[in-house]
RNA sequence: CGGGGUGUAGCGCAGUUGGCUAGCGCACCGCGUUUGGGACGCGGGGGUCGGCGGUUCGAGUCCGCCCACCCCGACCA
């Protein structure tokens, strides 16, 4: 419950984002440090979520799956660059029953290594590609500093792992992801994402190339908030992951990855939220509509609550939450329910049972200003119609914000001017060693390079040589 | 792992040069009055003062060691 105020977002978005998830109780702290604790109502969330992707999947021919949460050491040290860009943040398990393990295990960080010894197992030939296979599942990775949600130890998450006949299909798998992560985003989440193409420094360990959609959370930095990964044969030729081809030839199968975690939430929580709390996008909120009833006497709560039992029936198709305590007053609830970013409130009291109307307050829209006034015939329609509106409208207003802080650099003084509060779309050389001297100097990383940029030429924002893509440069989580 | 900081009730804090039964606000429980934008009164419950050891007649307070967490750097979905 919210008990007292949170920061204001404006004077430290950190203290506003970490106090924000408590209040509204999405999660905790756990016992053990790094961990987080899903509430009921962040699960909700999180299902939510899962459902929108989960049909998606389907839909283009995912199956899903489950696979070991423990992973033999030797796994991980087939792939080279897997191996190095994972080692430091692994958790390893070397005693089982009181035994010292032959092997280390290790928990799992991701899943390419233990699928991809699995696929070597069941693919034989053409015939049986190709595989496209999705797990839910959580992951740890022991990563030095932890934030709720965005960086913990332990996340939920889901991988997709899919293997082709060609490097063209399994492009075109990578692609299709992102679109799919894209489309998500935009239209259920209401973030407006940038899908685009990562460095070679910020790409996954092992992949050949890695897409991200990209997001501006409130305090303008960035944050990845999805993977697709080509994983070209890097991983097959680790795992003898073969088949015998159309022309009856073996060859190495093309592989990808891709995933999408509860760090999503956290773009959610900071993409919408204001100094009253969060905002819910309509489309995933746990509870789209909170209905509020206001009366005096033991009389006007038998008129009130009939009506609200019959309004309730009417909007059966929505996830609506009635909020019956009887010891709060209704200003309280309207705090709390806005803390927590139910994107709908209705209002019904007397007068609204006398009038047969009620009223609705939107969550994005502050104040008196948002409140409508509704006749209760055809509630769910005009509700309808309104929770799209607020989509639409968070979308929109998500969609400025960004625009609005991207800006495109004169010079590297102006570059450093911008990612001080900012993204910087400038161009870039290609050079790692300019990325990496831009990280030091300004903290800014490459974000990525927009998908469908046409090549143009430009000289580097840093070394000033010949250039001929933007890319995305932005301070990040 | 380096630099800085903080540990007293669920949360936020006070606690004097060491002294009596460790306090306040919010939250929680009970009763009553309230209820259209964060209600009020009365009563009540809740503490190994981060841990261990030391100094002392006496330690929340002084000393030592340890632990945890937070902020800033190096790593990251």
């Amino acid at each position: 419950m919210g008990d007292d105020k949170l920061p204001k977002q404006s004077e430290n978005f950190s203290e506003w984002y970490n106090q924000l998830i408590q209040k509204a109780e999405l999660a905790d702290y756990a016992p053990v440090r790094g961990c987080m604790v899903v509430r009921p109502y962040g699960w909700a969330l999180w299902e939510n979520i899962q459902k929108e992707l989960d049909s998606r999947f389907k839909a283009s021919g995912h199956v899903n799956a489950a696979f070991p949460l423990f992973i033999p050491m030797s796994f991980l040290e087939k792939e080279k660059e897997h191996v190095e860009g994972f080692a430091p943040e692994l958790a390893v398990v070397t005693i089982g029953g009181g035994q010292t393990l032959e092997e280390p295990l290790v928990v799992r960080p991701t899943s390419e290594t233990i699928i991809g010894y699995m696929y070597s197992k069941w693919i034989k030939s053409y015939r049986d590609l190709p595989i496209l296979i999705n797990q839910w599942a959580n992951v740890v990775r022991w990563e030095m500093r932890t934030r709720l949600f965005l960086r913990t130890l332990e996340f939920y998450w889901q991988e997709g792992h899919t293997a082709h006949e060609t490097a063209q299909e399994a492009e075109e798998e990578t692609l299709k992801i992102l679109d799919l992560y894209t489309d998500f985003a935009i239209n259920e989440a209401a973030v407006p994402v940038i899908p685009g193409i990562k460095s070679d420094a910020e790409k996954f360990a092992g992949a050949k190339q890695s897409y991200t959609i990209e997001a501006m959370m409130a305090d303008t930095k960035a944050l990845q908030s999805g993977t697709s990964h080509n994983l070209g044969q890097n991983f097959a030729k680790a795992f003898e992951i073969e088949y015998l081809d159309r022309n009856n030839e073996q060859q190495f199968a093309w592989t990808t990855s891709w995933g999408l975690s509860t760090r999503f939430i956290g773009a959610i929580i900071m993409t919408h939220g204001d100094d009253q709390g969060l905002i819910m996008p309509p489309r995933l909120a746990p509870i789209q509509i909170v209905i509020v009833p206001i009366f005096r006497s033991e009389d006007e709560q038998g008129i009130v609550m009939t009506c609200v039992n019959e309004i309730v029936k009417l909007l059966s198709k929505f996830r609506v939450k009635v909020d019956d305590r009887e010891n709060l007053t209704p200003g309280f609830k309207f705090n709390d329910w806005e803390l927590r970013g139910v994107p709908l409130r209705i209002e019904i009291g007397p007068r609204d049972v006398a009038n047969n109307t009620v009223v609705a307050a939107q969550r994005d829209i502050p104040g008196k200003a948002g409140k409508l006034f509704l006749i209760i015939d055809n509630l769910d329609m005009q509700i309808e119609k309104i929770l799209n509106d607020i989509h639409n409208r968070m979308l929109d207003k998500a969609t400025k914000f960004r625009d609005s802080h991207i800006f495109e650099p004169k010079d590297y003084e102006d570059f450093k001017q911008i990612v001080s509060n900012g993204w910087a779309y400038a161009y870039w050389c290609g050079d790692p060693a300019c990325e990496d001297a831009i990280k030091q100097e300004t903290k800014a990383t490459t974000r990525c390079r927009d998908l469908h940029q046409q090549k143009s030429d430009g000289k580097c924002i840093y070394c000033e040589k010949p250039a001929h893509y933007k890319t995305y440069f932005a301070r990040a989580y």
